[in-house]
DNA sequence: CCCGTCTACGTACACCGTACGTACGTCACC
DNA sequence: GGTGACGTACGTACGGTGTACGTAGACGGG
């Protein structure tokens, strides 16, 4: 009703996102969604590349960075990891887009500039604070997707159907570990990597064993 | 000229990707590409899902896996890595579609099948070894998504453009480090998190120290 | 009053995946 | 040698897509 405008158009695409898949999205569909016909869309967006730069910067700035410099820097990695990860809980369907538009605007850089500070305050100097960086950012973008099932869990195929999946002559790990691979928590999941990253690194700090935290 | 089948489409797709790039491809160009009617190749192919499915397939069973059981497993992780990012370097924008579709064929859960093997072997017990699994999983996936440009480097924007990209007051440590950041060699931040993640394993195992390899 | 600017909108174009109907070449069987 | 069934190739058509372009109305300043 409001006029509309780009904030109102992004809002539009996320819910649209999340209600019915990012397949699912087009410039049509948004527009009816607001009431509105599709050309209105472009006096406010060059085209839907950049809307759906403009989703990603809205689901990224939503997440909570409450990073407190005083506190263990292994904690403040954590912190900061799990924050990353509730955008896949509380925009699932949009974290494939996320993850995939490189944004140079701030909402895109701040998680990056958080992480590179504690990765200083941890100890480690220039480079290799970046490839630390990097291959947190790998882990966790891994793990998102699986997250919101873009890649697989080698769970078997089906919920149902007991346990045998794949021929057990051709595949018998899989077969035996059957049990285990179709459960797949995904906090469990997360949680289990981040804790071996952040002891990885710690070792590379030489400060093994201050972690902090025992691994389940 | 000689006639129509499954595998000359699945060729043909991958051909077309990797020239033009994956949102390139439909059926039109593919079906352009081999000089036949567009519905045509519905005789072939289900539908177009079907045919990125096999062109996964296609490319994931290209993977040279030589699995050495007599090996140390720090060294066959190494090797199983190193063979998965091949497809990063020999078909880069099949990449995204080939992790993005979960495959239930042989050479879809092979890799999975010899990676549990040698954590096995490693002697990890069941649900950790599975975690492992998806936690290596994770990082390769997430560092060929950055290999292939799906996901940022954070890289200032442009290649010129000095130094300088992010106002360094906003972003102190991308400022100061945008040195770092500027370049990154795919290969070498590769096999720094793959050092990480074997020592970590190693670690788990309560093998410190023998993995056999120093870290650059 | 008039004119420039901005927003909303309809139409149109090129392209997409694919359902459907059809024509034709090949082979089995009588 | 028919002749029918079948599989392959293909054209057409439908409903969808992103968006270029032209138009019409609202609004504010001269």
């Amino acid at each position: 009703m409001s006029t509309l405008n780009r904030a109102r158009i992004v809002a539009a695409a996320v819910d649209l996102i999340e209600r019915e898949g990012a397949d699912a999205i087009s410039m049509r569909r948004i527009a009816a969604e607001l009431g509105v016909g599709v050309m209105s869309l472009y006096n406010h967006v060059p085209n839907k590349s950049a809307l759906l730069d403009g989703v990603a910067e809205a689901v990224l700035s939503e997440i909570e960075f409450t990073d407190d410099p005083s506190a263990h820097w292994t904690d403040r990695v954590r912190i900061q990891a799990r924050a990353f990860r509730q955008i896949a809980h509380h925009y699932p369907r949009s974290t494939m887009v996320v993850v995939s538009r490189q944004l140079r605007s701030p909402a895109g850089m701040l998680p990056a500039e958080r992480a590179l500070a504690t990765l200083r305050d941890a100890g480690f100097e220039g480079g290799e604070a970046v490839r630390m960086l990097r291959m947190f950012i790998a882990y966790i973008v891994g793990s998102l997707l699986r997250e919101v099932g873009v890649t697989p869990t080698f769970a078997p195929v089906r919920p149902d159907a007991p346990v045998a999946e794949a021929d057990p002559a051709l595949f018998p790990e899989l077969s035996a570990r059957a049990q285990e691979l179709g459960a797949c928590d995904h906090e469990a999941e997360f949680e289990f990597g981040l804790e071996l990253l952040v002891q990885a690194m710690a070792v590379r700090l030489g400060e093994r064993g201050l972690s902090g935290h025992e691994t389940a």
